[in-house]
DNA sequence: AATGAATGAGTCTTCATTCAT
DNA sequence: GATGAATGAAGACTCATTCAT
């Protein structure tokens, strides 16, 4: 209601943009507040009353980042009844979300992973609450009998990282042109492995 | 023969050593070149003399360490005749050698990644260096009709991200309590996907 | 009116004040940034925020000690209208200011010089600006022919230079005690030669 | 005689030539020992063994090229009688030297005299060496009543920061093309004045 | 709310000098 | 005599943070 509110607020977004700019530009160390306050067209001390310090304002663009990109996955999966097709779905919304989102990619995946060990925990976070959505789908799919037995956590973060590695690769190499392009052989890796769907899959 | 060279070459090597140590518990940014001097018990100026700048005792560091790494796998694949034998052998040793070089680990795969842009290249190396690896053992397999056609290099990388997020989820939180246990999971994932080997696989 | 900026304003002066001081006092490589901050009683920082660099500092303040110089003299110019003397009038004040402003003819006689090749251009600019100056009233007194042909920017220069030693002189040995002492002596070598004027002498 | 003792002075020699390039080109301050190292072909520790330390290599070096040019100039004076050719040819030397040692020039005028003030009594020395030089054609010429009374301390002062302005001007503008070009007007303006020779010229 | 001047600790880097070999 | 590895003090510069206005 109270239109103060709603400037501050609109200017802590206008904060929160800027560093996503800067910070996956640039990274965590490299970059300055003062960088910062000057493309949110604020200054220093601006920065400063919307956080109480350059960690608080990194750590509130991870959780930003993250709880958008876990948001759009979990709206994906929400939709998806079946839980290998949730899986499939999951795989390809975040491919999607990170091919038209690069600055929020660049940022978590990699300025966010040396940038100091305040910041692992949140990092571990996002692995745990991904590797939970992939875990919860297999599990599924095993109570259904449609899949063996297996080590659930382990095959979740090898999932999840193999999705990201081909997203760093895409960040660092600009290969494939467009990130969505890698889900057929992502999907089918992680699926069926290298050998493949078995004999006459449709492809 | 000289003693004087091979002085100077042990120094250089303390120092790469202490610098291993730092940086991977630091991370580069939070690294103070006094503290590399203190651990290799030198000077800020002995370590000056070995290394231009810190930028450049940092991408040695990654170059040996990266030099290691690929030496010890390539050394287990050339033992290995069978192209999809190789694969697992690449991926065992890549665990075994993370396992027992917790340093090398947390500085190749966490450290080394949000430092700067002047390091994303040599990662990439790496990165390329490995999934080259990789992507030869499965064209070797493709050529022998063991393997249907794919995206080798989507599937490479893949491949090599699914250990490192394994790898990295060791480090930050210590699980699997062994990295190695973690080899039948990874194995069976890569190999098979989430379907696992067919039928009554001998597990 | 703003009561900031005015205060802004005074504490660069501060810096620049302080800056005169250490640099004419310790020349340019010799003097560190920490000491023109405890002169200026400022911080280090507080330097910085007003001038980038030490360079920069130095190379403001060459340009408002010449301005000053330059002013000082010009005005007395000004004030005068026949041609030569003009010449004397810039002559006399020449030496009055850089007697009563020591630090200020230290600077710029002494310490600007071999501070290095950055503020070469400075420093000739301040020649050019001084032999511009000479150059006018010898050109002026020519036109009225009072003067015979000659080469007017050697014997521009040749004139700056013969007062710049006098006052190095007087810098560096104290001689003569009242630097304005040297007047009637550089006055007649400049008027009429080593000949001094004509038996009984015109003016 | 001693052959060790002829490498020696030799060594020293390199060693002096090398300084009197680097410290030219450079400046006092930014030349680092490494680098007058490098340019004699020998080591820092060379450098050492011949001088106790930069400023007494600087100060060797500046010994060096006082007494060369001073020993250049004496000698056209010395071949002199008269006390007032006797200045003339001094001055023409002077700039004969010089011109065609640009190094020796830019290191005693310029890169010497903010070099710092352990080198001020050096220099001090050269200018006193000069004016006495000067001031002893003038006393002389005075004594034989071919001039009026004059200061002439000042005026060999005077005389002779003449000269050196023009000679640095040459050093940063480059003009005039050949430094001995100036001559005559120096001339010119030193023995007669702004007004230049009476009527015939006697030259 | 916002500004921007000010602070000062922290860092990289340089370099004169020393000295074992 | 000469080398070059090593030292450590010194210094420019950065920048997160504070705070008066």
């Amino acid at each position: 209601m109270p239109r103060v509110q709603e400037r501050s607020r609109a200017r802590r977004q206008q904060v929160l943009d800027a560093a996503l700019q800067v910070f996956s530009e640039r990274g965590y160390s490299d970059t300055a507040i003062d960088e910062v306050a000057r493309v949110s067209t604020t200054s220093k001390g601006g920065v400063y009353f919307h956080f109480p310090s350059k960690q608080a304002l990194f750590l509130a663009l991870l959780d930003e980042a993250s709880g958008q990109l876990l948001e759009r996955v979990e709206a994906a999966m929400r939709e998806t009844p079946d839980p290998l097709a949730r899986g499939e779905a999951a795989l390809r919304e975040a491919l999607r979300v990170f091919g038209s989102h690069r600055l929020l990619a660049r940022l978590l995946l990699v300025e966010a992973v040396g940038a100091g060990r305040e910041f692992n925990a949140k990092l571990n976070e996002l692995h745990a609450a991904f590797a939970t959505l992939i875990a919860g789908c297999l599990d599924e799919a095993k109570a259904a009998g449609l899949l063996p037995e297996c080590d659930t956590q382990i095959v979740a973060h090898a999932w999840y990282g193999a999705v990201n590695q081909v997203v760093v690769r895409w960040l660092l190499t600009g290969e494939p042109r467009r990130l969505e392009d890698a889900y057929p052989a992502l999907r089918s890796l992680l699926f069926y492995g290298v050998f493949g769907p078995p004999r006459q899959e449709p492809r």
